[in-house]
DNA sequence: ATTACATTTCGTTATATAACGAAATAAAGT
DNA sequence: ACTTTATTTCGTTATATAACGAAATGTAAT
């Protein structure tokens, strides 16, 4: 019960669904989608670990960057269904397809090494 | 985005949960909630208007009681989906057993005439 | 109409959470 | 070793939400 209401909670903030709908279209750093969503970089790492904790997202150092990634481990049952309805979502939502826009565009050693 | 958003609101309280796995065994009024959860009727209520709000439920005036069901109007693609999710999981959780079991014992006429 | 009962709304309080900036941590290059 | 850069953690503030009891509303029976 309690991981189910942990799993949706992770869900239940705009911020998170955007991001991951941005990863949808590939792994990212903290810095790029800091970037997109324009929020205080601290923020964004707490999206992350609250998307990461249940179960929804996972991360990969590469360096002194973290990648996060949609979890494609199929443990979770609640993530194993959760995620492709998700992907399923909002494909014509105007702020999700600039976001996925943006991501396309965006290159972290331009952006990061202001 | 913000009725997904909303959807997910509504889902990440165990309370909500617990309602939402009650009425799958059948319609209910609010004294036979508030029985069973254990919480003062207006809280019961709240929950009930989040859940309602958001459309994974629809109430049902009977006289002076209020029937509260599952929504099974296919109308959001949100709730469609994700009702029967919830109807698989939990499906051995002692709470939701519990909560269950006393839904099939409970009478609204002996209940709230006290 | 008055009473009784189920439910909702309102006002309050306590807790949870989202946001930020600053400080701490971690990793890479000089 | 020191600096730079990316990220996380911490402390604070503002807002959201869950809980309650009391008051208001709606409905049925007397």
């Amino acid at each position: 019960m309690k991981e189910l209401v942990k799993a949706f909670k992770a869900l239940s903030d705009s911020n998170r669904i955007r991001i991951l709908k941005m990863l949808e279209i590939r792994p990212l750093c903290v810095c790029e989608i800091t970037d997109v969503l324009q929020l205080a970089t601290s923020t964004v790492s707490k999206h992350l670990s609250v998307l990461r904790d249940a179960g929804f997202i996972i991360d990969d150092k590469e360096g002194k960057w973290v990648n996060y990634s949609l979890n494609r481990d199929q443990n979770s049952d609640y993530i194993r269904h959760l995620l492709p309805l998700i992907r399923t979502w909002l494909p014509a939502n105007e702020i999700v397809l600039n976001d996925q826009n943006k991501v396309q565009t965006v290159d972290r050693n331009i952006l990061c090494n202001v």
